[in-house]
DNA sequence: AAAGAGTTTGACCATTTGGTCAGGATCACG
DNA sequence: CGTGATCCTGACCAAATGGTCAAACTCTTT
């Protein structure tokens, strides 16, 4: 009776597939609301009617790949091992969110489009999943400064520093590309001077 | 001959200003495709065709108020004193940058928009007069390193986490609040912990 | 108070856009 | 090979939206 009882048709997997990777150029690039139907259905290579067979409407597109975004999007802040050594632990984190921002810009768009906007769409959320990790490991940070094994600082600004620090090399690429005025990747650059300046700041 | 002829009314005074203040309420918030005339006539308490009678388009509004912000965003950096002492500047550039997220949140959301978007509107100038701006920083802040004032540092990179670390306050404050789950503002803490952190990496 | 510049608006228009629907094409499977 | 389920499409619709325009209203100036 539920629809989960028939497993995806090859064909359902394909659309779909092409439908969310569509969907994620385009409101990635334009917004939610620059965003339009055809034009994601030009880029999935379907029908705007074909479109709407699979997702019955234009935001249960963008919510299906915001839902499935927020879990991959915290997988670095999870791996933080509390067992780990405290200041590699850190920059294993930052490397990770850096290498995000490298590989996966669209999503860090997505997602910054998405808080900008005031989280419409994730904002319940945001107060008790994304909270309840970060409070989490925000404390472990916290034990690693009272043990002496870091510098001492404020744990949550310090992942609002991580946060900030690489997804801005995703959310404003064109901005530091621009600045920097080559052609080359800025990511090595950055992960050199990143890692640099975490080491030092948590280094007692 | 010149528009500039005539001086402008006071009607014309005070509307302009507040379709702008309007104009950057909504855009800021919505995104410019997001934004609508309706929206922006209702806050600015005009109708639409009035506000059509002071701004051809609603491009023109747009570019507007970009135009007017990207000269007033840059001023703390342009304020950096070569003579001055190396760390305090830095740090005077960090205070004065997360005061203006604090107190002009909404230019700094319409800003950021703008670079998600790509930069459509002031694409341009990014790749002229701010990086001429930014290149002539760099090479303060790479001539304070060289003479061993400050720790050895990519100044570009450098200038990059400034804006980075400062307008995540502002743009991803949603988030912020969320996770800290506070009800005060996150300003001082943040400034707190900025600048502690700027201090401990620039000072070798 | 008259004239002319400046200001405002209701009515209107063309286009875009999210979404519907009936019917046709195609596929999987007994 | 036939039949039911799945998949696809052209034609269409209602609402939203950027923009126009002629006419009316108001303000300033002489």
């Amino acid at each position: 009776m539920t629809p989960a009882d028939r497993p995806q048709t090859r064909i359902q997997q394909r659309n779909t597939e092409a439908i969310l990777d569509a969907a994620l150029e385009v409101f990635s690039s334009q917004g939610f609301r620059g965003a339009t139907l055809d034009r994601i259905a030009e880029r999935a290579g379907l029908s705007k009617p074909n479109l709407l067979y699979y997702f019955p409407t234009k935001a249960a597109i963008h919510e299906a790949l915001l839902a499935g975004l927020l879990d991959t999007w915290l997988d670095p802040l999870r791996a933080l091992d509390p067992e780990g050594d405290p200041v590699e632990e850190v920059l294993t984190y930052v490397r990770r969110k850096l290498e995000m921002s490298r590989d996966l810009p669209r999503e860090s768009r997505l997602f910054a489009n998405e808080i900008l906007q005031g989280a419409p769409v994730v904002g319940p959320t945001l107060g008790t999943h994304l909270k309840a990790l970060v409070d989490e490991k925000a404390a472990v940070i916290a034990g690693w400064a009272e043990a002496g094994r870091i510098a001492p600082v404020d744990p949550h600004h310090l992942i609002f520093s991580v946060w900030a620090l690489t997804q801005h090399y995703a959310d404003f690429d064109v901005q530091v590309r621009a600045v920097l005025g080559t052609d080359q990747t800025p990511f090595d650059a950055a992960e050199a001077h990143l890692t640099a300046m975490f080491r030092r700041m948590l280094t007692r």
